[in-house]
DNA sequence: TATGAATGAGCATTCATTCAT
DNA sequence: CATGAATGAATGCTCATTCAT
């Protein structure tokens, strides 16, 4: 009898309220992330207050400084996670294709299909909100551009050998990547933060031109 | 002889030292304009003071004020000035080749050599400085880059004729466009800004890998 | 008894040290007017920084606008009280009298008494610093000095009516207690803000002079 | 032909340019007035700059202080006028009168028929603009005011000699100016400055009800 | 006399960050 | 953990005034 109290008061203790807080803070965590991001995207970075974000997510000013050393760290967060998220949507749709050129065509067409569409106020922090505002941010966004741009280097590689091309110089490939990159953003960018609404609409279809385009410029290298 | 006469007198009459004070404003007017640029493109917009500004051209504050409405409107001027430029290398290379292909191909090289590595500040302000910084600018960006996009569309168009390229969609020439200005910001960005002097210097021979990726995509479309 | 307890536990329960705060947020607020009301009267409120203001709150500057949204509103806040108080002041003497003639002098002499001895500095804020420094200052002002008008015209109907005194023109009441508050706002200011020490004194003994007169001026008017 | 030519020539010459360029001075000082005027009654004193007056002046700022020290002098200077201009209106309508209970009512209604409905400017100069501006011109309306307050005094002891009036104290006669100018000034600004234009059109009836008013509270101090 | 470019002190206001409670 | 009052350095901008031409 007293063991079972016992039990039951330990296992109370050990989720009594602690576990509800947990998940609490979690939460906390999140609702100030996607507050800041919100906020970052619709009226920019330094025009966008702590306390508008600690408003937003209906906290104190002091909340947000327990979960965050500072107001930019919260855009390195939401940068970090756009690029997370960004590489495994492209992942994900390279290896799932059987072949390489297939693959890649896939990632190209997931990236304005599944990240674009799905995610803008994502983009609008990779592509704006990330551009010059700190030392600190413009050093994460090379790092973070460097990684995808050797994703897309590899993965360009293994596609160049299974359509047979074959680069003279070893750096065309790399600038290859980086070209591809630059007309991923700067389509996703023009068709998503400037357009009209039917433009929005139709980013998948734009999409696919883009890809085109690039596949197209892949073969020029054709042997 | 009279007339020659009273157009010297005129001329004289016209300017004494009005003449010199009217030259040392617009030395003034340019030397804060470069004094922001250097700035803005080392330091950062917003880490860049107004009073930076006056110091590194050798007056006061005051006079920023006098020669520009705000701190704004310095990078405006700066932004206005690199479209500017990058439209006339553009424009004057792709004019002087007989053939429109020959033209777009030597834009694209011109864009690397005569503006890229001539005027690396006005790559890093309009790729960098303008972005996300005010409502304004950011309009600006807006209406600049469409012209830009509008121009290499309307050569695009040339050169596809040429080419005997027909697109099913007429909205995919302005993705290509769109998607080809990407490619040249990105590879510009990426070995200008971010890469070393190694890099730099060899600005030209990655410029002609990237035009050939993209001339390489355009012929994807042949019929 | 249990209540008492009860009464006292839940007392202690909505202010723990929340009471202590509250109250100190109040007396700042209290203070920081305090301190700007002494610098616009003794300075001007043109030659009052908000670094003034707060070195004599001995806040930081900071704290000013925590309190207040700019220093315009410091302004309106003194300009309000004044009104307020004045208001009160007449109203009070003006209700104690058991005749409406008695009233009627009775809020001319405590004008002096008691608003003008008492609150030296609200005289000075109504009728100076309170003048011509801003739209919204200007427009307060008119907004206030109507209802004191329309105050002393009501008063005035009362106390015609009480001394059998009928205005042909319904207008001519609305501008004798225009004049009314001439009088007062210029004996005050005439023997408070420029006079010397002993003028000051005999504020008092001036009041009355000025009483007697509008009270002649209104028998003037008797059928 | 030639012979005239050269007469007007030499006529004009006679009075060289030096009688034109003395005129031209006295129209400048007085343009110049007159911008300063305009400016400071529709924006107020400290919303307009130097520079807005010389551009209403037509002139450059430089001109603006050659003929004047500073800003301040020259709201000095429209003040100035306005009590010459404000004495010269009041002593005329008194001394034309043959009696002197007559000129000083003629005195009272000049100021509204005469000074406020012709100098509308003039009025919120002297009673607005001036007010709690900057210590020299505080000194210089106490000093204004001073006169006008001893010209209405010596008035009134004439006019109360006249009606067979006499004062107990020396002093409440001395309050009794005071309190008439109150009365002016106020009633002047309320259907002046913030009245309708319905008000200002009948802004001489209400001066009458004023002065009758004023009349009426003289002949309370009757033996 | 007139000009207008240049000055620079001065000021209101913002906002990221801290910390006592 | 959360709060929110307090800080104060930083900054954009104004404007009366000067002075070389």
């Amino acid at each position: 009898m007293a063991n079972k109290n016992d039990n039951i008061k330990n296992e109370q203790s050990l989720s009594p309220s602690a576990v509800r807080r947990l998940r609490e803070k979690e939460q906390r965590y999140e609702t100030l992330l996607r507050a800041a991001e919100h906020l970052f995207v619709h009226r920019g970075y330094h025009e966008t207050s702590v306390e508008n974000i600690a408003d937003r997510a209906e906290v104190s000013v002091g909340t947000v400084y327990f979960y965050f050393k500072n107001k930019e760290e919260l855009l390195m967060k939401l940068f970090s996670e756009g690029v997370y998220t960004l590489r495994v949507v492209l992942g994900q749709a390279f290896l799932k294709a059987d072949r390489p050129e297939k693959g890649f065509e896939a990632a190209g067409i997931a990236f304005f299909d599944e990240f674009c569409i799905k995610h803008p106020g994502k983009v609008a922090i990779l592509f704006k909100e990330a551009v010059g505002q700190s030392q600190l941010l413009e050093e994460a966004r090379r790092t973070m551009l460097k990684k995808l741009t050797d994703d897309v280097f590899t993965a360009l590689m293994t596609v160049s050998e299974s359509m047979g091309i074959v680069y003279k110089n070893p750096r065309t490939a790399q600038v290859v990547a980086v070209g591809i990159l630059g007309i991923y953003e700067r389509v996703a960018y023009q068709y998503l933060m400037w357009a009209d609404e039917h433009d929005k609409n139709e980013l998948s279809t734009i999409g696919r031109d883009a890809v085109n385009f690039i596949m197209g410029g892949l073969s020029e290298f054709k042997a």
